[in-house]
DNA sequence: CCGTAGTACACGTATGTACGAGTTGAGGAG
DNA sequence: CTCCTCAACTCGTACATACGTGTACTACGG
């Protein structure tokens, strides 16, 4: 292995050892020293470059695995992380013309950057809507929604889990319903329906991950999610649906576009 | 100090001890067990229940805190974190209307909230725009941009570092590049100088912050960042600021309207 | 009554040791 | 030559110990 070039510890500083350990390691990382997936030195190694104790080493690694820098593997060793082709989510991605085309947002999106899409997990029940859904709805606990789950990757790698709510009363018994909700997914259909959408309101959070979704999304250790909650306005004031997705902020920039006036 | 109900450890689950430990003190909070603010047994006490050693008990509160849960205070204890009031940034806050009212929109936003706005750390300077900048407003890196830095606090607590980067050729010599930018703020300085604003371009990502971004927005560990650069275009579609922005996700739901058609 | 020194207690940093478990590659058996 | 075993190396978990440093309360003395 190429020999990484680590300065000595300051022993006058009254930085702790182990964050001196963590902030060389960090500075090879952004100085590109070390690159994108290539292997930091083991434990055994900065234990022997520093001169300090396994456990020293082992907080100053964890200290970088909390910034979302790298990446251990059992086994094999610590990582410079590497990050995953970043989608690009336009406000217009709701757009009739878009849905038109006869794809959901995701598929046309995702092959549109030469990626492939796969939607799995899909699960549809009919229940009574959490607070928050019944709310934004307009609905109470004694309405019942149906609810479709619904996992997205690309490349065969989760991006993304989406819970839609939608009123029973519009989509029971409709495609809306069914797993294959059709060309133009869901909001093709309730359009068909004849509730003509209007605008949607989007309500970003950020927060680490629930051990739920660091599972669910393959998430590496420090990396944040988006929570995002759209909710479906028709023309005449209705709200229709909400959708409640996370996603993996590492694979995610989103763009909105705000009116001057 | 209130007897603290956890359960005992199974021996017979493959599941490290402390991550079961750090369950049973997320199950705790998440019950609302131990509330906001509360006390977490000490690592002594912890210790004592479990019959485990100190690092141990100091794995799991370490997950805990990995995941914005609690934060610990070097002396006193480990406590369930406490989280600020939020801002709700809405879609409309950059509005000609919200802006003739002569408040920058952080300020009105603040005192209609109830809080106590505050701005400082405000450093002007001319110098040469980061590439992305450069590229955002259609310049070369041999143009200069003025560049106006800030920090925003509510209540004494800093919530968002922004810096504006406006063409030196509309800025400068202009009150852009003067410390109080004057009623209104910069938009209002915009439109006064006939650059007449059409609509803002926002791009959102999350990561987990920097040291530096740490420090200056006193932020506690776990908890990510927004970063977010918004581009402002005027009716002839010229890009005239690019303000880039990072603020603790803690105190912040972003929230956008977008069309559906 | 007040201030201060002391003390108990909290978390922070660091050392050393031991064993478990996943990965990899070399070398031997077939 | 191929397959398998095993050793070596990796990180994961857990133990025990020591001392540093910040906090808060108490007891003492002025």
């Amino acid at each position: 292995m190429a020999e990484l070039p680590l300065p000595d510890l300051d022993p006058t500083s009254d930085r702790a050892v182990f964050r001196q350990i963590a902030d060389h390691i960090r500075d090879a990382i952004e100085q590109g020293v070390l690159a994108e997936g290539e292997k930091v030195p083991s434990e055994a190694q900065l234990m022997q470059h520093y001169g300090v104790a396994r456990m020293t080493i082992r907080n100053a690694l964890q200290v970088l695995q909390g910034e979302g820098l790298t990446v251990a593997e059992h086994g094999r060793g610590v990582f410079v992380r590497s990050h995953p082709p970043v989608r690009r989510l336009a406000s217009d991605r709701f757009a009739r013309r878009h849905r038109e085309q006869g794809k959901a947002a995701f598929i046309a999106e995702t092959e549109g950057a030469g990626g492939r899409p796969t939607v799995d997990s899909i699960k549809i029940t009919e229940e009574a809507p959490p607070g928050s859904v019944a709310e934004l709805l307009g609905l109470t606990a004694a309405d019942s929604v149906v609810r479709r789950s619904r996992r997205y990757l690309i490349n065969g790698q989760p991006v993304e889990t989406a819970v839609s709510y939608i009123p029973a009363e519009i989509a029971r018994g409709t495609r809306i319903a069914q797993p294959d909700s059709g060309p133009g997914g869901i909001y093709a259909r309730l359009e068909e329906l004849g509730h003509r959408l209007d605008h949607f309101v989007e309500e970003i959070k950020s927060r680490m991950p629930l051990r739920e979704e660091m599972r669910s999304l393959k998430l590496a250790p420090g990396i944040p999610v988006f929570h995002l909650v759209r909710t479906a306005y028709t023309t005449d004031g209705r709200a229709v649906e909400v959708c409640d997705t996370v996603m993996s902020t590492d694979a995610y920039v989103l763009s909105y576009e705000l009116p001057a006036r």
